[in-house]
DNA sequence: TGTTAGCACTCGAATAGTTGGAGTGCTAAT
DNA sequence: ATTAGCACTCCAACTATTCGAGTGCTAACA
């Protein structure tokens, strides 16, 4: 792939910006209007046509103009998060005053978010991301119940009876219990992703029941004691944005902020991958790079913040992938800073 | 007006269960057609003119059959309530085992209802409907600032600085004072209504926003000592009633789930009304009964649970007007009847 | 060689007609 | 009181038709 020479990204990041503002293709003569631009609009087409063959670029339809794609969008989040001179937007809302308890910080957050980007918008609770399974134990009660008990580092024990369908031999449960252990021990909830989990399910074959059980009660241990609790605000928001209003997506948006579940998969996956750029703590996510099905039309930028000693937490913003990513990076440093504020000041 | 004759009960019936089946209007053939009917259709036309000139159908345009009106659901639905024999519908979950907390068993709660019946549900948390406001003292701070302390019975006692555009004077403190503790002393949150609300504000002139405030202080006080927690589930189930599923009207119904505050209002408001049709405690608003604006074309059935001392919560299902009320009233039945059981078993 | 004007072409969005059927109200006959 | 018959209405679905924005290509040009 040769590179973009310094016309082509000019005229890329025009089409790019100018279909952030208004939502519709852009053709060539209008980016041939553009001031600093002297070019007719067929040479420009020229350019789209090459941009578009390289896949930065897409025609909704022939005789439309051009929209960006994914690709696109990825080379113009990039240049952005390239300028580190975020610029700090002050949230100029009474938030932070008289923080009763942290909850309530956490649903103002999410509301002012929300409110200044009109996009969907989720904060986890800060959490000790360190606990770690230490052992997990089955034991057979009688012939229909199994007792399952999670130990987790900080000796925090929880138990779950898991009902049985059919009897348990006692070398079926020993060799669950191993299986069970040798996946498990010294893991943290970031490490125990989809793919361990199907992996564990084909392993245990018929008993995949029984290792989702176990799984859930080693979730229910740490998100009782972590309180991986997730905020929400602005889900409707989606139907600002018409190419996402439609019924069915919509739906299954809203659901998945009104279920949280998948919420908390993101979290994961995000807390695993680690910090984007070094510093910033923001990452992106552009249609299909999110692990949420519900969001694949959409983009998800997202900041982790530090209260210290690996207490962290995240606070994403989901919209349009046309979203102003500028303006939601700049919040998003923002109320960074200013949480993590809270605990120094 | 007339009574109805049992002819015109019996067809007005008809409308409405075909209408709740099919969601199509509908007209004197497919009525003539029910085997306990032996008319024509032109006289079931006569009849339906007569039926509409009454209030209990409507002609959604020239050329299409009936649908019921609010009225025609009112009495539909009353003549439900009257028929005490409600079918207990066996929850077959396995649900209210190994209940750890209440909170949890109420989660469940309104899954499974918004399972069951494809319509949106909430649950209010059990909480004392006893506590009293028993008196109210706003105290000027400095010119900018104004303390109120409300108390309630158990001697809560709650705080909050209200910021003043402009100062009061000492006479108007008092006029204020006076007239918060006429009003509200000895109300419960129950009692404290929209209308009641609007007049005090009326009363305060110039000075309503404090009297705002301080009705946020009281409310605050009661959530915060009751814990007037909502839960809700199945709010995108809207998605699957096309009549409901424009994106304007959905947007506002799931907000209203989402922030939860109308909900308050209108639990607040049924439990205030009372049980409509003694021993069943359930209840139900057509359309413009209930006191939620993006609910004008639902319909609301509430049951309230009661865990003896005074203890309760409501519990509702909104869907549609053309809802399966038979189904939801049945579900609501068991529902309460299980909740109860939770105590004394 | 890079740029541009000109032109035929394509495609979707919007608008306007066309049709068919379901349902009605009215009248006159039973 | 009931019903058959009929003219009438109106929506929903479908089918042109038009319009304009935008393209790709070719040939001319600097």
């Amino acid at each position: 792939m040769e590179e973009l020479t310094e016309r082509k990204k000019q005229i890329l990041n025009i089409i790019i910006q100018n279909y952030l503002e208004t939502g519709e293709p852009v053709g060539s003569r209008t980016i041939s209007k553009y001031p600093d631009l002297n070019f007719s609009p067929a040479t420009i087409r020229n350019e789209m046509a090459d941009l578009e063959e390289m896949g930065f670029i897409i025609q909704p339809h022939a005789s439309a103009g051009r929209i960006p794609s994914d690709k696109g969008y990825r080379f113009y989040v990039d240049g952005l998060i390239a300028q580190k001179d975020r610029e700090i937007t002050e949230i100029k809302d009474v938030m932070f005053e008289r923080t009763e308890r942290m909850e309530q910080v956490l649903k103002q957050v999410v509301k002012v978010l929300a409110n200044n980007t009109q996009y969907a918008t989720m904060i986890s609770a800060p959490a000790i991301s360190g606990t770690k399974v230490k052992f997990v134990q089955l034991s057979p009660v009688n012939e229909h119940q199994l007792l399952s008990v999670v130990m987790m580092s900080g000796n925090i024990v929880k138990n779950k009876l898991i009902e049985l369908d059919s009897p348990l031999t006692a070398e079926e449960t020993l060799k669950l219990n191993m299986l069970l252990n040798s996946s498990l021990n010294g893991l943290t909830i970031g490490d125990i992703n989809l793919a361990l989990i199907a992996q564990m399910k084909s392993q245990a074959g018929e008993f995949e029941d029984i290792i989702e059980q176990v799984l859930k009660t080693v979730a229910d241990t740490i998100e009782d004691e972590e309180g991986l609790e997730i905020y929400t605000s602005g889900a409707t928001n989606i139907f600002k944005y018409p190419e996402l209003a439609d019924s069915q997506r919509a739906k299954d948006f809203i659901e998945a902020f009104e279920e949280k579940e998948e919420l908390k998969d993101l979290i994961a996956d995000i807390e695993s991958t680690g910090e984007g750029e070094p510093g910033t703590g923001i990452q992106v996510y552009i249609g299909d790079e999110s692990p949420i099905g519900s969001m694949k039309d959409c983009s998800v930028v997202t900041a982790t913040y530090e209260l210290g000693d690996g207490i962290k937490g995240t606070v994403g913003i989901i919209g349009p992938k046309r979203m102003d990513y500028k303006n939601v990076m700049d919040n998003l440093t923002s109320i960074k800073k200013k949480l993590e504020q809270i605990v120094k000041g």
